[in-house]
DNA sequence: GTAGGGTTAG
């Protein structure tokens, strides 16, 4: 049985029983002891590198299994053997080249690997498919896939045939870039044409890209398809199509792909499987399912791994729950998994969504003191959590800290400090940062330019946010409905009816739908100006056209009738409203009281205005 | 004895 106190401990947090220590002692606990050191990295002295290539070969090579390929830690060093190489003579054989550019591969220095497959080229160095992967690779990588297929072309010409290899990279290449149509076809070609006989590896890029681009059920139809064809579907299949079902928030659809895996397939689910479901199911809040799956993973004795606890932690901190996200760090640490930068990051934001700066700052002080570097979004949710105390100060330094650090503030950096500026009615400095940032090669966002253009209208620089609007002409970022609804609001609150007209009118001419909130801005707009006969005739347009006002609109209507006498239409706005369940705002109450006390509203109205106050609202009556 | 995919967290 479950001890009391742990049950009192997993209600507040359903899935935390399974983590507790007791109830996991045997299973969890012991597992996660083993092996976290990381091979020491060895590295190379100063002295002539092909020496060591051919002095390691035998006696060294029992003690240092690695070769001298695989050591290879920085590009001077790759660069100073492949000069050593190509003086050689004879020259060595293609299978070293193709080592060395595979180091230089993995460092990611893909420009030069190309560089040196070309340079292998002039001086004759045989180029083999392997050669050809790579350089296919590089390419690839860095989204230059049609290149790719240059190289491809160049192998043939070379009579280097390509193979499934040198297919799948391409076709991952295209799947990088967003090809997805490119990669369809290829596939069909390949087997259509018999190029290559497409394995497993292969059908997974394919599905890779199709979820990407968001194409589950064609991932699903391809994953019965190529067990049809004999090429059976693994765990990375399953992970891959579970994955981004869940990230489409169709966990059901996951858990039954998850059930068919193991039932049907008898494919053993791994820690990633997992993790993809709990993540998806805590995004839906779904603890009891979570607790379920944890304690599946623990019957099946599948390690926690620090994606796992992190998935947790930064669910819980979510949730306002930020001691029990504690908690769970401190089982990790417990069972021996070390948070990393990701883990204390979501503490952190935990802490900055509650406001206790103090205690995020503490983390994030604990972060340094154990050499974990915070990253970019560490940064920015403090900058958030600062920004919305309006410690204006306090974040302006942490930003600036940024660069200090040798990180660059990104969009939302940028934008979270642009907003707090604002916000503290530093205008001129928060007007500054957008341009630096533009400067600095970002490009706003939508975010980004909703923030500024509201910046701007709050701060009284109307003419500014629309001179930025027609700058940014036929931008993209003027075809939201959201920043048409910001400048109504702005120009109308500023006298400039006649700008806001425009832009409302503008909307019809690029098609663009008004929501419910722009007719509400402009509808208030016209009342503002006392043209009441307008603000009506907008009000029964939208809801000619599909829009139906809700209570904001009504209460924007009947606050411009009463300031302006009209109250012919009082009872049945206010009769419709009570029919729709909407209630009268604070300022609206108060008109309508003003009104029946000078007479010009008959007090029998007051018992249908007592229905529509909600009823904290009655008490204060 | 060299190449390909590798899915999961803020």
């Amino acid at each position: 049985m479950v001890p009391s106190r742990l049950r009192s401990f997993s209600s507040r947090c359903g899935f935390l029983y399974y983590l507790s220590p007791v109830a996991t002692h045997y299973s969890l606990l012991s597992l996660h002891r083993s092996s976290f050191s990381e091979p020491g990295n060895q590295i190379l002295p100063p002295k002539t590198i092909l020496g060591r290539f051919h002095s390691t070969s035998s006696s060294n090579r029992a003690k240092h299994p690695r070769s001298i390929f695989e050591q290879i830690t920085n590009l001077d060093d790759a660069l100073k053997l492949f000069d050593e190489m190509t003086h050689k003579q004879p020259l060595p054989s293609v299978l070293k080249f193709n080592r060395l550019l595979q180091a230089v591969t993995k460092m990611k220095h893909y420009s030069c690997s190309i560089e040196l497959f070309k340079q292998m080229n002039l001086i004759c160095v045989p180029v083999n498919a392997y050669t050809i992967s790579i350089v296919i690779k590089c390419c690839c990588q860095m989204h230059r896939t049609s290149e790719g297929f240059a190289v491809l072309g160049y192998g043939f010409i070379r009579d280097i045939l390509p193979n499934v290899c040198t297919f799948i990279t391409l076709l991952n290449g295209l799947v990088l870039e967003d090809r997805i149509l490119k990669a369809e076809k290829l596939l069909k070609k390949l087997i259509k044409e018999g190029l290559c006989k497409p394995n497993a590896i292969m059908y997974n890029t394919m599905i890779k890209g199709l979820c990407r681009f968001g194409n589950n059920d064609t991932a699903i139809a391809l994953l019965k398809l190529m067990d049809g064809r004999g090429c059976k579907p693994d765990v990375v299949t399953y992970n891959t199509i579970i994955d981004s079902l869940c990230k489409d928030k169709m966990v059901d659809d996951a858990l039954k792909l998850f059930n068919e895996m193991v039932f049907h397939k008898g494919i053993l689910p791994d820690v990633v499987t997992y993790n993809s479901l709990i993540h998806g199911l805590c995004n839906l809040c779904r603890w009891d399912d979570v607790s379920n799956l944890l304690k599946e993973m623990e019957d099946q004795s599948i390690s926690l791994d620090v994606r796992t606890y992190s998935i947790l932690v930064d669910a819980l901190c979510k949730e306002g729950k930020v001691e029990d996200a504690n908690c769970i760090i401190n089982l990790m640490i417990e069972r021996g998994i070390d948070p990393n930068v990701v883990t204390y990051s979501s503490l952190i934001d935990g802490y900055c969504l509650r406001g206790e700066m103090s205690k995020a700052n503490e983390v994030f002080n604990l972060m340094g003191s154990q050499g974990l570097v915070p990253d970019i979004l560490t940064y920015n949710s403090l900058l958030n959590g600062y920004c919305k105390k309006l410690l204006i100060e306090e974040a302006m330094h942490l930003f600036n800290e940024i660069t200090k650090k040798g990180m660059k503030p990104d969009v939302i950096a940028y934008s979270t400090m642009i907003q707090g500026l604002f916000r503290v009615g530093r205008g001129k400095v928060a007007y500054d940062l957008f341009h630096e940032m533009r400067t600095n090669k970002l490009m706003p966002n939508e975010s980004t330019y909703t923030i500024v253009l509201k910046g701007l209208c709050n701060n009284k620089q109307v003419d500014e946010a629309l001179s930025l609007f027609h700058l940014m002409g036929g931008n993209k970022l003027n075809s939201y409905i959201k920043v048409y609804t910001i400048l109504i609001d702005g120009a109308s609150r500023t006298g400039k009816l006649d700008v806001a007209r425009v832009l409302f009118n503008d909307l019809n001419v690029k098609g663009l739908q008004p929501h419910v909130r722009t007719y509400n801005v402009m509808i208030n707009g016209f009342c503002r100006e006392g043209l009441v006969g307008e603000a009506k005739e907008l009000f029964l347009k939208m809801e000619e056209r599909g829009f139906l006002p809700n209570s904001v609109t009504y209460n924007v209507l009947l606050q411009g009738l009463l300031k302006n006498q009209q109250h012919d239409t009082i009872e049945m706005l206010l009769l419709e409203m009570e029919g729709k369940g909407f209630s009268v705002d604070a300022t609206t109450v108060s008109l309508l009281l003003d009104h029946i006390k000078a007479r010009s509203l008959d007090a029998s109205l007051l018992k249908l205005i007592g229905k529509l106050v909600p009823k904290e609202g009655v008490d204060a009556l």
